[in-house]
DNA sequence: CACCCTTTGTCCTGTGAGTGGAAAAAGTAG
DNA sequence: CTACTTTTTCCACTCACAGGACAAAGGGTG
């Protein structure tokens, strides 16, 4: 099958080509229902939506008490890419137009080695899952990538992790590779738009996303919208000074939240614990394995090991305080964990939200929960369906 | 003269309005240059608003070149009414539709005393106003208070140094006793308002603008538009934690922002530090006047005392480090510093670029101004004004 | 002053978007 | 089969708007 080139040709059809994307199949009346056009004019624009080929007819809907309906569906043959580009791994999906996840790969990866490197490792991934017959190819893809872009032109900007990174053009090389459109933004706001299009965030219009990973980002979502930032920079939550006086990090400043709590840090506290025999656990994980990670310090928490919940505690606490600040600042109504560390489970979060809801005043915690997010590994890559998605579906 | 009651009728005329409250009176030309709508179209609009009697014909434009074009500007018959109720004192002023002021007026007032003898005090000023043949009436009014503010309905809620004011109608009361419309909103948001519509921030989408008072507090504006949060209660930055195990706070916890820094944190410490002599320039001014303030402060500074000068360094620090965390979080164009304490001039702005250049990464700070706001105690006011005249020149 | 060019304001007509009513089509309930 | 619903199509009508033609009003030049 040919790839999809039509856009929707007013906001209208836009529209409903979200609506549909949103909440599935539906019939014509249904879509009336939500959308205030009159039954002419609905109708005119779905014949062009289903001339263009972007929807496609699916069968009679239950009646409704009299003539039934013909439904309406996105093109089922529509293919987005999701790509999330971690620090030491990444994921790629394939969904279809209403982002339900097809086929799912996660690799582990290493983002110094630079672009070409990963893309090449990406475009294989994808190649994989083409091959096992969920696409015939592309209609667009989203790319997450652990750092900041510059959003119109998808292009990293000074990501400090990804040495290699800034200023290459990934927008422009990756529409090129696969043939279709492509955006790209950073991973943390791709999590932030999965987690509100099919996670915890469905129904709120402000919310915090926190991802806790090798680093720890905070995606910031105003009236539906991620708020990306005057240079793309916004959310970078990492250093902000946690500790004053505290540990050296990477950045030249002392004290960062991400020095003193990230799947990073944790594993070298870990590490120093068993070393110093503060703990059989780890240091029994330690030998075994060679190394330590955070999933060795969730396994060692869960099996009641004291200085495993130690640092899980500790790390939750500062992580905590820093986002009580946030709240106090931002007003939220939701926030979200996620990220690599949220096997750390409930002792983490119970750090998080002791110092949230002690930190922050009433009026701005009174009714705000603090959650893990629903989606784990998968919000990045729906997140960029999401992401290229939008943009697909707005007018030309 | 009646007041107006006429309102825009659509976008179209909405859009004229708030272009010739922002750039004065203007010709018919010089309109459709920056609308986009055809020569008749735009005629047939301004045709409406000439009948509305919401703008008026004002005369013959300068030549471009050719025939000469009418002017056309808004009723100059038009009056707002700003009012920015502080802790302590409370301003007043009377402006035009182009949001010029005509007349103000500050009087001392202590919040305290509750919404009933305050509304007493602002009325009778505005009375004053009028009598002194500024205004005949008041088209609508826009009003701050020190507090968070459910924005729709105009409701101070749970507001910490507003004991009395809690779930007040403030914008249903004053509606009736004004007879115009009103609306109400936080101090600190009008005054970012002020200061994007005649400030620094003229030309920029996303900044900060950070009123350091009696308390402390922080508007927020994200793509030109004020984000006041899930509650209303946004920017309340004052009890972030600045200091770990600092002072104790009016809020219960300690070390929060507003106990280390803010007009009434500094008096205290002044007095604190001339009680014990470590400043004879400061314990001279507290034996003549019987208190200190912030503005002995910054005279003492400004005639060289080191005490003076540490305490306002230090406060400059401590406030800087706290906003270099929301600086990393939201990544603004511009932060704007204002409020009372201003007079404390560029020790203290050299202390928050101090600590907000260190403390943040480069990516955010390249090129971000610290500067001080351009209106002092206007920006309130004219943010009252600029609050209500955005509704009225909305789409009714 | 005559002449030409530019800008501004007005008038008028064509076009396309959109509305809402009528009626046909396709059901359900009894 | 009849009465009533809901869905869909068809059609005439309204309205917003664009854009051209033209008149009005100015400036510059010889």
């Amino acid at each position: 099958m040919r790839r999809m080139t039509a856009r929707p040709a007013n906001a209208h059809q836009a529209r409903l080509l979200r609506l549909l994307r949103d909440g599935g199949p539906s019939s014509r009346a249904q879509l009336g229902d939500q959308v205030d056009l009159s039954r002419s004019k609905l109708a005119v624009e779905v014949d062009r939506l289903l001339e263009t080929e972007l929807v496609v007819a699916d069968g009679l809907a239950a009646s409704r008490g009299g003539r039934r309906s013909h439904n309406i569906r996105l093109n089922p043959h529509l293919r987005f890419l999701g790509v999330d580009i971690g620090a030491t791994s990444v994921d790629v999906a394939v969904t279809n137009a209403e982002l339900e996840i097809l086929g799912h790969i996660n690799q582990p990866m290493d983002v110094r080695e630079g672009p070409v490197a990963v893309f090449e490792q990406v475009l294989s991934m994808a190649a994989k899952l083409k091959a096992s017959g969920l696409a015939e190819g592309f209609d667009g893809a989203g790319i997450g990538v652990p750092g900041p872009v510059r959003f119109p032109e998808g292009i990293p900007v000074a990501p400090p992790i990804m040495p290699g990174w800034d200023g290459f053009p990934v927008r422009e090389a990756l529409s090129q590779d696969l043939g279709c459109p492509v955006m790209v933004d950073n991973d943390v706001n791709l999590m932030a738009m999965g987690e509100q299009h099919a996670g915890v965030a469905r129904t709120v219009g402000d919310f915090l996303c926190v991802k806790i990973g090798t680093g720890i980002g905070c995606g910031i979502v105003v009236g539906g919208e991620v708020y990306r930032g005057t240079t793309g920079s916004a959310g970078d939550i990492g250093h902000i000074q946690a500790v004053p006086d505290g540990r050296p990090c990477a950045c030249g400043n002392r004290g960062c939240l991400e020095a003193h709590f990230s799947g990073a840090a944790l594993a070298r506290d870990a590490t120093e614990a068993a070393q110093q025999q503060l703990s059989a656990e780890l240091a029994s994980r330690l030998e075994s394995n060679g190394t330590l990670s955070a999933v060795d310090v969730a396994a060692a928490a869960a099996a009641g090991d004291a200085t495993a919940l130690d640092l899980i505690r500790e790390g939750g606490n500062r992580t905590g305080q820093v986002i009580a600040g946030l709240v106090s600042f931002f007003n939220p109504g939701l926030v979200v964990i996620g990220g690599g560390v949220t096997g750390l489970g409930h002792t983490l979060l119970a750090a998080i939200r002791t110092q949230v809801y002690r930190g922050s005043l009433p009026l701005a915690t009174g009714n705000l929960p603090i959650v893990l997010g629903e989606l784990g590994p998968t919000a990045g890559v729906i997140g960029g369906a999401r992401l290229i998605s939008d943009h697909l579906f707005s007018p030309a």
